[in-house]
DNA sequence: GTACCTGCAAATCGTTTGCAGGAAA
DNA sequence: TTTCCTGCAAACGATTTGCAGGTAC
């Protein structure tokens, strides 16, 4: 159990939602994954692990998503397919961007100071009031340029 | 008409592709454009604008979208609630990446060498053959921060 | 016991595809 | 005339919603 985990049951708690099964679910497996998952994949993910996990139907995984994201506890991504995906939020430690192969989809998460410094910099010029911010390099990974 | 205009159907020749009226309305209309526009957004534009443009149906914008990525043509940017985003790639001197207000939905192009820089930089690194990239910022515009 | 949580099935919405008639070359 | 281009409508796949029963508290 995670400190994001610890964080995302006290944060819901406070904001009124009870302990259910399907959101302890979905919540366990975010918790455990290294990167981005589209509800799909959670979906099957708990499915196909039944010792682990419990079965959740698909409308409870997009509410549940949709609850986590509203309290900032997930990042969402979209990227490929008109797919979106959504990964743990673990503030500043946990912070990364992604690496997109467009020909498997395989999604790497990866971090750059030199990045970050800029982004950081471009944000007090900018006319936004900037929140979150995400970058995406797109190309082929190693498998797939071979 | 632009230079992107003339390359796009220059190479749209090039490829074989015929030049007719809904592809070159679809062409005119994402020319003229200041920033990235879903199929949507182009199909309602058109349908508008009977004077300088003609009605398109949708499937036929979903069809001219896709031949002009695949032609490199247009980058795609996938941002907000899923949809899929294409503008003309004008090259170096039209590259940008986009603040994204989630508050009202607004897409405003910017531009940061800084960023370039690092982002250069970091694709070396990477262990991905990189040809593309993206970079979002989100937040809540000068209006809806307000 | 009450109010929230969940699963199911139906509804939505963006996107894709099959097909028949119309247009470019 | 041949082949591509288009529009229409149906198909698809991801996501959302209404509703009835189950569960946390």
């Amino acid at each position: 159990m995670t400190a994001w985990y610890e964080r995302a049951t006290s944060e819901l708690a406070a904001a009124g939602y009870r302990n259910g099964g399907a959101r302890r679910a979905v919540l366990e497996l975010l918790d455990s994954q290294p990167c981005a998952r589209s509800a799909v994949e959670i979906e099957d993910a708990l499915r196909r692990a039944p010792d682990v996990a419990r079965p959740v139907s698909r409308a409870s995984v997009y509410r549940v998503l949709d609850e986590l994201e509203h309290l900032g506890l997930l990042s969402r991504l979209e990227v490929g397919q008109g797919v979106v995906r959504f990964e743990a939020a673990r503030g500043e430690r946990g912070h990364h961007h992604h690496l997109i192969c467009d020909v498997c989809g395989t999604l790497t998460p990866f971090t750059d100071d030199g990045l970050e410094r800029a982004i950081h910099e471009l944000s007090r010029r900018v006319d936004l009031r900037v929140s979150e911010h995400e970058v995406v390099l797109h190309g082929a990974c190693a498998d797939c340029a071979s």
